[in-house]
Parts: structure tokens; C-alpha cells; sequence
DNA sequence: CTTGAATAGTACCGTACGGTACGGTACTGA
DNA sequence: TCAGTACCGTACCGTACGGTACTATTCAAG
């Protein structure tokens, strides 16, 4: 798609680095649901009748099918939140609770609908190389992700909790947390951990995350 | 596609169960090459081209474009062996050798070209619906991969060396050596692991799984 | 040598979809 | 009132591709 000539409208956001409009909102939405419900598979003319706007109209905010999808991620990617640790005056155990909360909330958001349909979509398109769709969803997951964790290791080291707190630390915690839960709901795989499963696995991952890199001895973890 | 007339020919291995002719794995081979080279975008025609066969033998043989992506998954799945632990008087030392092997040998596949496409495909297409193709990377995949570790774990168990040799011990497995480094080639990271590297992940996560599974006191490994 | 099966090569068809053009409508600001 | 703009709905175009039909060639069995 050549966009060599600067655009007609002021309608588009995508060069301004402005949030979407509530209308884009809307057709951002329509897009993530039909992501959800066909996967990759669905038409520029189903969004425009999901959403009821024109395809004219999605070619003059998006400019392309990518640069609708492009937006959907990156809007999507900014509306995920996770709980932060900025006490100053933290205990082991409040420490070892807010990494257990940050388990839980991973899992959820990794094992859930939408993340789901996003990585698919990411990982296909990273396939064809001819999208920078699979980098976006890269920066805005795995790094993301590390980008939040690290400082909350590093309060924990400093308060003399852990002995790692750098990237072999994150790896290690993704690895414990997040296993094969992933890519097994990826594909396709029906029985996803439910809320009891996700608690019981974060206490699980958090425990022998502490085993292997806190500086207390700790007894060993007991599985049943 | 409507299959509700039995194929003329007898040339179709797909319902005898049989393997693939040396002539058919050629048109497999390239599948697998197009694969690589551009994920699931290639045609059919691209297929006949490289494989300098027609489009109507590739049909006749293979049903569908489906069908053909499923052979080529499942004569791919089927080439790949793993090391086995069959010894009986085995020492500790060469129990975490070859746990050790293992996990350098998944690490190497899964990071390698070829799975990677193989599971970008069985990724999008799980997302359709309309094709199996998931659920067979997921059998031969993961649960496959699940299925060899288990006996070396219960002869771990066995010997005295775990305490653990269930579902629980080969998600921890998986998520100490593998972690984070599938989704993220799958999301098309250009840095990959190089075999210097495969070999250290390999090491740490063993000693971590065995300081958290195993019986005999270990000391803290050193991630340096 | 003849014959028939298997296959390569190619032309062809129907359809789905990305992208464009255009008519009609509602709103806004002069 | 009227020009300008944004938008919806829809018709349309070109292309790519899955799948089929047909011909030419090879080759082995009789």
C-alpha cells in the first residue's frame, strides 16, 4: 500500500499519535470481536457492517487492512493495566502477595479471549513478515511485562528479598508463571485453567520463584 | 470440501494410514520449505511449481489445501526422535546428563525454522476453526513431548532422585527450559538463541528443577 | 508394439476479498 | 440559504487463489 501522498482528511490518527475518536472506538471494538469470534479470517466489508460505517470510511482512518489491525492492537495493548508495587515500607509478605497478584492478573489476561485472538493474529502475521503486527504485540507483551516486573524485583532486592532482580529473574518468572498455559491455549487447546486453577498455580509459581531466588530459607513447596 | 465419493485412485495414503510414497514426501519436503519461507500464504500452484508436479496429482493425493497441510505436520511430527533414558542402574549424575540433553534438544526444535513455522501455521489455523491442524501440533507437540518426559521421571522417582514425576513436574519442566523463548520467535524476535546459550538455559534450568523436585540437598545454582 | 494408468503442464472457472467510486444524507459554519 | 465536509450504503473493479478439466508425455505390463 503506498502512502507516498499525505492523506486528503485531518480524520486520520494514525500519523498524529492521537487517540482514537469514540466512533474509531466503536469500530476498534467491532474489529476485536470479530477478531475473537473468525480469527484473522474476516473481511473489511464485515467490519464496516458489524460497526454500520462505510469501507470508505475504514479506508480513510486506517488507510489499509494492516493499519486497521495496527490499531486495534496498539489500542487494545493500551488499555491493559497491572497492579503496581510503590511501597516504601514493604514486608516479605506483602511482596510475595503483590508477585502473586501480578501471577494471577498475567494469567488471566494471557489465557483470556481477546489475548488469545491478539496473539494469533501476531504470531501468523510475524509469519508472513509483510505486518510489524507480531513486534507490536512482542513490545506491548513480553517486554511490557518486563519493563513492569523488573523495578518490582528490584525493590525486592533492595529490601533484601531476592538475590536476582534482571532479566534471568524475569525469564525465570515467566517460565514459573506462565509454562505451557500459553501456548496450548494458542492452539486451540478447549480447557482453560479456571480462576480456582490461575490462584492456585500463581501461589505455586511465586513460592518456588522465592525458593530459587530469595534470600530466606524457605521450606520446600508442597504441590498437592 | 465434499469428500463423499470415494477417491478413484488408490494413490491417497491419507486414509490407509500408510506412509507417504518417497515422491509424495518430495511434495511434503517442499510444503515444509514454503512454509518456512513465507508461513501460510503460499498457493497451491506455488506448491506444484516447487515440487514440479501438478495441482490435480496434489489434490488427488491430498483431498485439499487442508489436507496437505496436515500431512506435511504429521510426517514432520513424525521425524522428530528424542533421547531416552532406558538404562536401569542409572546415577544421579546421569540422570540430570540426560535431562539435561533434553532439554537442549526441545530448546534447539522449538527454536528452530521449521517448528516455528510449523507452529505459526497450527496457531492461525486454530483461530479459524475450520481445520485440525492445532490439535495436532498439540498431540504431537506439548503432549507428546509430556509423554516421553514422564517415564524418565518416574524412573527418577523411582531411583530416588524426585520427589515429584507427575503433569504438575513436566508443566515446571516446561516452563524452566522452555519459558519465554517460544512465544517470543513465534512473534518473529529476530535474536534466536545460539547453541552457546541453549546449552547454559539448558544447564540452569535443570539445576533449578532438581533444587525444587529433587531429594539430595543442592546448593544454590549461580545464574553467572 | 499396443494399451492403459499415472502424472506434468496448463487453461479455465467461480468466488472471495481488498480497495475505489459514487450517490444520497446529515450537519456545520458563513 | 448554501457551500463544504463527513459519513453511510452500495455498486463496482481487479486480482488472487482454490479447485477442476483437459491434453501431452512417460512408462510399464501384456
Amino acid at each position: 500500500m503506498f502512502m507516498n501522498i499525505q492523506p486528503i482528511t485531518n480524520q486520520s490518527f494514525l500519523e498524529t499519535g492521537t487517540s482514537p475518536s469514540l466512533r474509531q472506538q466503536e469500530v476498534l471494538s467491532a474489529v476485536l470481536d470479530l477478531m475473537v469470534e473468525e480469527g484473522d479470517g474476516f473481511s473489511m466489508a464485515a467490519v464496516a457492517r458489524r460497526a454500520s460505517c462505510s469501507k470508505e470510511t475504514l479506508y480513510r482512518w486506517f488507510g489499509d487492512r494492516d493499519g486497521l489491525l495496527t490499531a486495534t492492537v496498539q489500542w487494545q495493548a493500551s488499555k491493559v493495566i497491572m497492579p503496581e508495587l510503590d511501597c516504601d515500607n514493604v514486608t516479605a509478605g506483602m511482596f510475595a502477595h503483590t508477585l502473586q497478584e501480578f501471577a494471577k492478573s498475567w494469567l488471566t489476561v494471557l489465557t483470556g479471549d481477546v489475548s488469545i485472538a491478539l496473539n494469533r493474529l501476531a504470531v501468523s502475521h510475524a509469519g508472513n513478515g509483510k505486518s510489524s503486527l507480531g513486534r507490536i504485540v512482542l513490545e506491548n507483551g513480553p517486554f511490557a511485562m518486563r519493563e513492569r516486573l523488573l523495578p518490582i524485583f528490584q525493590i525486592g532486592e533492595a529490601k533484601g528479598f531476592l538475590d536476582i532482580a534482571d532479566e534471568e529473574a524475569f525469564r525465570l518468572f515467566f517460565g514459573l508463571v506462565i509454562a505451557d498455559s500459553q501456548i496450548r491455549v494458542l492452539l486451540g487447546e478447549k480447557q482453560k485453567p479456571n480462576e480456582r486453577k490461575i490462584q492456585r498455580l500463581s501461589e505455586i509459581a511465586v513460592d518456588r520463584f522465592l525458593i530459587l531466588c530469595g534470600t530466606q530459607p524457605t521450606k520446600k513447596v508442597n504441590t498437592i
